[in-house]
DNA sequence: TTGTAAGCGTTATCAC
DNA sequence: GTGATAACGCTTACAA
């Protein structure tokens, strides 16, 4: 392993030299510069993070804690990752018991122990996220969330011009009557939805679905009754893929064609919105810019940048993937 | 951060005794190590991970390496990091771009020049795992592969014997006419087909599909198609979870009934196999299973157990999850 | 059985 | 502008 020693005798000159130079930290003549830079390019030095690490008393490791595994999230971390790969960070994951027992509590504990740089997180199951964020803040240890709808500095995502700029496209394809489908609970999409029809002049139609059993169960039935409805929608937005293509399959039972009959959009763009039949139209997040400027954030926080005068937080446009439910 | 040193003044004995006992390195008269061990304990004492690295020039990290951040990949790394908890070491990720450039042998060098304690990796996206394989023998990190039909040092997924059991339910079940659908490149499915269709004392009957354009469209032509063959299977063996959903899909065009008409069986488990119409049954990947055992294999390699007499590798069996299309 | 002290590769203080 | 050199927190050879 080459370190600093080696280069400073390569170059001929001290080893303080050569850090001022690598680290860019204090003057060094353009010549020497360049001598030392040529010795660490040819010799292939890399720095050892452990030993920096140990005199800066500062970790160049930033932690991301997941509490599950969906590609959603696991996109959004790739983007992330990759997007460090070019600093001088490393990525660490640690991955919560999605099923009650390891509590987002536990995760945090272990996780502020390891004293990272930063901190990227998704939010827990218990939702516990604004706990999560004071006590990295308590910590001192910079975050991000990603896609929070709490009040914490987070990369979000606009789900509900997402949903909007859908309604719209159904509307130019000649839809006339378009429902939406999904929780009342979480309004993001809702919002868009409403804001559309509002913008059309036309009157909501607000699907209900049962809540009996399972959801796929659920879902099927639904699409079973609406297509039965003597006043059926010509076109749904739903509130997600995994609810889109359940309420397709009830679509089907009944026998309704899509897009003929219907049109649908889903959201997400998962994987499997495009194995649905026919392929699923949908609002996709977007995963990459997601990471990236997770990514963005964490690093200017973590060299102590000030805080800019509209906060943190950023919010990511969506895209409409078109494909044949619509 | 308290360290060695604190540790020593609070127990009144010196920084070498207290290395001794917590690293349970050299002897320690019994009262010594619990007074060390007590103290400890009262101050919340955590090794500096990096003062250890630099010193025994050990890193205690290991490093996961993907190129897909697709769910049953994921959910493998997940039981892999928390199986790692215990131990002294974390999970860095590095994330392959999957479309072309950034080759698996950038990423390969990328993690070398980390020195990681161990590697633990996917097949990457050109199939270069035995050359992955190769370079980390060479650079001496000990390494693990996820689920690869290379000749490498793997937890691989008895498939066979998955597609094989899956294959007698159905005949338990009833099914006359048993077929397989799947390409027939990839054999690890199939001999299990083979087998039990052996076993049975059947004629295989294996399904050609289309090669014409994107896959899912591919399927639902061949889904119709042996909806309207007059030698119809009565149950269907698919490759995957995907190329059963996009065949799932081309029967119901045609006017079948799942599983009244035809049974049928996926492949993998995916979240979005729950979501099919009817529900999928499937045979299920061990992901937790993978991941523990990869976790496992690599801190012995780690640790430098010698080579086990049949191998480093182990091969674990499926499950079968029975939901509606049998 | 325990203590003293050297040294891992960096960065940072200070003198030149 | 640059060079000795101390220090970060830990492990370990060697001495006691």
């Amino acid at each position: 392993m080459t370190g600093l020693k080696d280069i400073a005798a390569e170059a001929g000159v001290s080893v303080r030299t050569v850090s001022r130079v690598l680290t860019g930290s204090g003057y060094a003549k353009q010549a020497t510069r360049e001598k030392v830079q040529a010795a660490a390019r040819r010799l292939g030095y890399r720095a050892n993070r452990h030993a920096r690490s140990l005199r800066t008393a500062r970790s160049y490791e930033v932690a991301v804690a997941a509490w599950s595994t969906d590609e959603l999230y696991m996109a959004k971390v790739a983007a992330f990752e990759r997007t460090l790969r070019g600093s001088d960070y490393a990525v660490t994951m640690l991955f919560g018991q999605s099923a009650g027992s390891g509590s987002a509590g536990e995760l945090m504990d272990e996780l502020i122990t390891r004293r990272p740089a930063g901190v990227a997180l998704f939010t827990p199951p218990d939702r516990s996220t604004v706990d999560c964020a004071r006590r990295l803040a308590q910590a001192g240890t910079p975050y991000v969330v990603f896609d929070s709808s709490d009040d914490v500095d987070a990369i979000r995502i606009d789900r509900q011009q997402g949903v909007y700029e859908a309604v719209l496209y159904l509307a130019a394809t000649g839809r006339q009557r378009i429902a939406y489908l999904g929780t009342r609970k979480d309004t993001s999409r809702l919002q868009g939805y409403q804001r559309a029809m509002d913008q059309l002049g036309r009157e909501p139609i607000l699907l209900d679905y049962a809540h009996n059993h399972d959801g796929i169960r659920d879902l099927r039935l639904t699409g079973r009754r609406v297509a039965e409805r003597f006043d059926r929608p010509d076109a749904v937005q739903a509130y997600s893929d995994e609810v889109a293509m359940g309420f397709l399959a009830g679509l089907h039972e009944a026998g309704l064609t899509v897009p003929d009959d219907l049109a649908l959009v889903g959201f997400d763009d998962r994987l499997a919105a495009s194995w649905a039949a026919p392929p699923l139209t949908t609002v996709a997040q977007p995963n990459e810019q997601v990471g990236q400027a997770a990514a963005d954030m964490l690093l200017r926080k973590i060299a102590n940048e000030r805080r800019p005068p509209d906060g943190w937080s950023r919010v990511l446009p969506t895209r409409l993937v078109v494909r044949e439910t619509t």
